[in-house]
DNA sequence: TCTGGGGTCCTAGGACCC
DNA sequence: TCTGGGGTCCTAGGACCC
């Protein structure tokens, strides 16, 4: 039997905010997305208040201010950077990790491991001392059950659980469907209607039923809670199928200049990435929306291009970009919202040559060389140390909100 | 004034082909 | 009058995840 261990670190963006700011510590604290816009990170304490995941912070703020919670803007780069310290000091533990998400990863024990619950306790111990970030840890014979594991670990005095072929089916029969990993609200509500409360009672259920209902993605959820492997680890990291950037406006914009100016800088983030994983993009669409949500007036626009040979200079981008803004743009509008993504990847390397390599693929050529030295140039000195000249001397109201930022202390990167 | 941002996979149905 | 059989590719939409 294999033994694959979720480790999970604890209301992960608060804890980073703790290790800069000590003071935190035993204190109700929230993390804010972007533009300071919901709650997305809380900590015990504050969970312990009532406080909501995903609530709107403008509608809780009163409350949070009458409880005396700390709150803290998101800071992403800090937290992808502590995010692979975490990593690195797990992958010396097995050879076999899948980097799941910022904040948790699958380890396979394989069958000849030491005692897997000692093993789990000293990465707890190491990463908690070394990193100073809480984790909990799930053991398991298969994913799915690993997730269920570390969710009993959070509320287990020792911070590991694991659930064994014998007390799998007291701990399925006692926890409620929804909270099995892959079975979503929709699935649940459609569950409950058929009767089926428990992840016990769906374990249970006619697979061929579970096929038909739920689509194989259903069937091997099922399959993995009665113990038989279905997702296999993803070990090496896969290629991006798609890279999007986008992002909610610190206030409306209605210029043209504005809207093309804040879209470019997405852009040029998407670019960035792009070229990080050595791809070029053979289709982009961009979009924009204007209005809010919940008022009357709002909309959403947006166009896209495919390219018959792959592109990756910010030149091409922008270029590209910037031609479907100005057929998706309406003056008089306030928008509000906007983005791009970048699909249809090859590698870089691997692209069609072009049949008559004429002064346009030179041109190319120049632009992704041009590319490429302000990418190494801008990663050595951190952030965007060189940009388009557009971008200059603007006032950047379109920057997302972020009230609330405390600087940790400088980490260069020289 | 007001609700983030970034992904993946699956399926059904249409277009098109031989 | 009445219309085969089989295949691929693409897209939109749904569901789920962190």
């Amino acid at each position: 039997m294999p033994m694959i261990a979720l480790c999970d670190c604890n209301n992960f963006f608060v804890s980073c905010e703790r290790i800069y700011r000590p003071a935190l510590i035993g204190k109700p604290v929230v993390v804010l997305s972007s533009n300071d816009g919901c709650i997305v990170s809380r900590s015990d304490e504050a969970k312990a208040m009532g406080i909501p995941m995903g609530e709107p912070y403008f509608r809780i703020e009163p409350l949070l201010r009458a409880r005396g919670v700390i709150v803290c803007s998101g800071n992403l780069a800090m937290y992808k950077e502590v995010s692979s310290k975490v990593m690195r000091l797990l992958s010396g533990f097995t050879d076999k990790m899948e980097e799941y998400s910022i904040d948790e990863a699958f380890l396979d024990f394989g069958i000849a491991a030491r005692e897997p619950l000692e093993c789990a306790s000293e990465i707890r111990r190491k990463v908690g001392r070394w990193v100073g970030i809480p984790v909990s840890i799930g053991l398991a014979a298969t994913k799915t059950l690993s997730k269920l594991a570390s969710d009993k670990a959070k509320k287990s005095e020792g911070g590991v659980f694991q659930i064994t072929a014998c007390s799998a089916k007291g701990v399925l029969d006692s926890t409620p469907v929804e909270e099995v990993w892959g079975i979503g609200r929709k699935s649940a509500a459609m569950l409950g209607r058929w009767g089926i409360f428990t992840a016990g009672d769906f374990a249970r259920k006619d697979p061929l039923w579970v096929r038909k209902m739920m689509t194989v993605r259903g069937l091997m959820t099922q399959s993995e809670l009665s113990g038989q492997p279905c997702l296999p680890l993803v070990t090496a990291p896969l290629p991006p199928k798609s890279i999007q950037v986008s992002r909610t406006w610190g206030s409306p914009l209605e210029s043209f200049d504005d809207v093309r100016c804040a879209v470019m800088e997405n852009v040029i983030s998407a670019g960035q990435s792009l070229r990080k994983c050595r791809l070029a993009a053979g289709a982009m669409e961009v979009f924009i929306r204007h209005g809010y949500r919940h008022s009357g007036e709002c909309g959403y626009f947006a166009d896209s291009v495919r390219f018959g040979n792959p592109i990756l200079s910010d030149a091409e981008l922008v270029h590209e970009a910037m031609r479907m803004l100005g057929k998706i743009y309406s003056p008089g509008r306030r928008y509000t919202q906007g983005g791009v993504t970048l699909r249809d990847f090859c590698e870089s390397s691997s692209r069609q040559r072009e049949l008559w390599e004429d002064s346009a693929y030179e041109r190319r050529a120049k632009h992704e060389r041009l590319s490429r030295a302000v990418d190494m140039i801008n990663e050595r000195l951190g952030g965007l140390a060189i940009y388009p000249a557009a971008l200059a001397a603007k006032d950047k109201k379109w920057r997302p909100r972020v009230k609330h930022l405390h600087a940790e202390p400088t980490v260069l990167n020289l």
